[in-house]
DNA sequence: CAGAGATTTCAGAAATTTCTGAAATTTAGG
DNA sequence: CCTAAATTTCAGAAATTTCTGAAATCTCTG
């Protein structure tokens, strides 16, 4: 399989922006070939496209399994593994915000709580930066809860309504968190 | 300075944490060890505390200016360069995800413009699937700018808001946007 | 259940990133 | 200007991450 001038700029953009992203070079590079395939390659296929090992191809795939963000196809009299990205865009995003908080943010809100539970350090200003801090990322972490109960229709109309938001909270009339107490 | 168990272990969880962030054991820290100290340290305080060399906490400090994370303080009769992180911890979301969007979405967008003007390359799935990406950032970024112009306490509000959301967004009646294919 | 095809594992090589110490540069007073 | 304090730069050392090839494992099928 021989990539085109389009496949191969897209996909060799993914690989440098993926460790901006915290994966590595390969997995940008297998998934943006996957995302931008109509149908589903197998693991031979990526291997020579891209020009990398088998065994690499392996643990990239792997990987990416592990970020839920592939699907596993099979054809009939066929029994190596296909792979394709959802065609949901959404869908994607949705997962990837959904993984990156399980990384990124969970272990920290864990050990704030951990941090808070020991009890008073004599530290009254680190303690109270912690516990500002943990009730910072509930907020956010309670308000993506709501987000990702909502289907992708009623979120995209969330999306484009844009600067009609500030108006919709006067409207609603919000209760005063204890959190605003500066700026 | 010694730390205290407390600042320790969290300055210890930062630094491993600022891996799967894109960022080093050693920004981390630094960021860490700001983020619970009342007053402003100099480099040499920091590079004792964490036990580092003096040149890493300059390329550390040098590293957390470049994201506008940290501020610079001086005191009269003192030369040397204190920083702090700013009190409001808002702020400090505000600019780490402005921060982010600018290295990790931004220069994404910018090459899917360029792969776009570049014409038809006879891919069509590829080409359809790169611009309906480019539209997904778009009104993704287009979101972003709408929140950041909201101050805090609008933004609060709405966060808290939450399951009331999805009737919100009803009673205003959204337009249809095209996006909206699958799901 | 033998064997061929497919995938995974893994130890070490290669590449990259982070960190250090020494030297260079900057800056404010004297 | 000169000096000394503070900071930055930078080449190489150390650590970490990524990648490979070979061997091991798994899994269908005849």
């Amino acid at each position: 399989m021989t990539l085109t001038p389009l496949q191969q700029e897209f996909v060799l953009h993914f690989g440098e922006m993926g460790s901006r992203w915290g994966i590595n070079r390969t997995v940008g590079q297998i998934y943006a070939l996957l995302f931008l395939s109509r149908e589903p390659l197998n693991a031979e296929t990526i291997t020579d496209a891209l020009g990398i090992s088998r065994s690499n191809t392996s643990m990239g795939l792997k990987e990416l399994q592990s970020w839920n963000l592939v699907r596993l196809k099979h054809f009939p009299g066929d029994r190596r593994d296909y792979f394709t990205t959802p065609d949901d865009l959404w869908e994607i995003v949705r997962t990837l915000v959904a993984e990156r908080k399980k990384r990124e943010i969970d272990p920290t809100l864990t050990k704030l709580r951990e941090l808070e539970m020991q009890g008073p350090a004599g530290d009254d200003y680190a303690e109270a930066r912690i516990s500002e801090l943990r009730e910072l990322i509930e907020m956010m972490t309670g308000f993506y809860a709501e987000m990702e109960k909502l289907e992708t229709e009623r979120l995209v109309k969330l999306m484009t309504l844009g600067s009609r938001i500030a108006g919709l909270i006067d409207r609603t009339g919000g209760m005063i968190p204890s959190l605003t107490k500066r700026k």
